[in-house]
DNA sequence: TTTACCAAAACTGTATACAGTCTAACGCGG
DNA sequence: CCGCGTTAGACTGTATACAGTTTTGGTAAA
């Protein structure tokens, strides 16, 4: 399950509203995720109901859907609009990252098997391909799936959920600041912390996934400004 | 802020849909938390939309909030039925609590003050006011609100936010299956960990901690059963 | 008595209509 | 030329209408 999917899927799993809406919030979810939407560009109801052929009944279902991911800001009486996560919000979803991260990581060691530990590799591999081809959307995923992973595989499933809400929510900002080169910093460190769990050295585990997380918080580039887009061409 | 008006509230704080919808998410949200709506209970849109006066359109979106929270399960073309959380579930967010909150009580006493201290001690005291008084609801509410408090003291909002929807998503479970010593001595421990942060011994406060939420899921007796039951009568 | 089937009622999913609010453009006065 | 008030258009919020599905109740056959 790729960040696209999971910020696309809803909260509950087993339905919710029908499929329709689901393609709706997930054609504007990856619109906004790989930066064809920018930040403060208002969403109106009509116009994407024209855009996908439907009512604005499953518009707004789905904008509201958004609205709880974060992925985009409803303003009463006002509309929708890209959200612009701000920097404080930013940093603090990092620190509540690293808290949980930490004490996932010192989990993950007691319950190391080979078998996790190929499919971190595995993943690791294919941040690697993302990488070296250049593509930005497509390494911010899974740079940060490979948390997402980790979790997965320690079969707590709220706690995958949960992380992957935390990183979704600041997809936006890391897409947007993260520079090619931070990047490639990022897939290292995730190879070293493979090393360490497969080492079952906790501490050094521990520690790599927190300075693993400063790094990625400090190369963000905060102070970049972009503007507003268009709706429809975005999403042709 | 309590458990019902912080379960009421929308994900994103600054507005979302109109104040009507909210006040039926709080209606709902206070009958389910408070048992007057037992897991199971179907939740036909005409007969609320009666209730509150209103369309179906607004109970629409009050109920697809309320499945964002977890407190309903929305099944297509059937409805919306009160959840009933598995107990598997409810381990798993025992566990990720048990990780955010080790990690939080660290950082809470590096950054501990008096104040934070008497504001902590203020609220123990009012968990021992619920107790004494026999309300089951309103024990269930604050003791969840004590580690809420801890995460909006420390000033990360996104802390304390994700740290209410963890606790919210169990507060049924919690409130079902927790027998009133149970909910004593939670109060005790909260008291305790009050005093291992006002000493600021870090090592102590994180075991006191991590103890009490397996201590609370301990406590609970998994084993119970409850009917769905009627609608109106529990609204009314 | 139990089971299978059918029809009607009830309910959900989606579209449309209407009312209230905001926005932006235009014209008027300074 | 600039600022302010007014008005028309666009848009959101809510209600209602309609179509498709599920549930339910009854009837008939085994």
């Amino acid at each position: 399950m790729n960040l696209t999917t999971r910020l696309a899927a809803t909260t509950v799993p087993d339905a919710s509203a029908g499929s329709t809406t689901h393609v709706i919030v997930d054609a504007l979810t990856k619109a906004i995720v790989e930066h064809k939407l920018h930040p403060g560009t208002k969403l109106a109801e009509q116009k994407l109901a024209d855009h996908f052929g439907v009512s604005r009944t499953l518009v707004r279902q789905a904008l509201f859907q958004l609205s709880q991911n974060r992925l985009i800001r409803l303003e009463p009486a006002r509309g929708a609009f890209v959200a612009a996560p701000s920097v404080l919000e930013a940093r603090q979803v990092f620190a509540v990252r690293r808290m949980l991260e930490a004490e996932m990581t010192r989990a993950f060691v007691q319950s190391v098997t080979p078998a996790k530990i190929k499919a971190l590799k595995a993943h690791v591999a294919q941040e690697k391909a993302a990488l070296l081809a250049g593509d930005a959307a497509g390494r911010t995923e899974l740079l940060g799936d490979f948390h997402v992973r980790m979790a997965e595989l320690m079969g707590n499933d709220v706690l995958a959920q949960l992380l992957g809400e935390l990183i979704s929510r600041c997809a936006l900002i890391t897409l947007m600041y993260q520079s090619a080169s931070a990047a490639e910093h990022s897939n290292d460190e995730h190879s070293e912390i493979i090393k360490a769990l497969a080492a079952k050295d906790e501490a050094l585990a521990v520690r790599l996934m927190n300075e693993h997380l400063l790094n990625v918080e400090r190369g963000l580039a905060f102070d970049r400004k972009v503007p507003p887009n268009d709706l429809s061409m975005a999403l042709s």
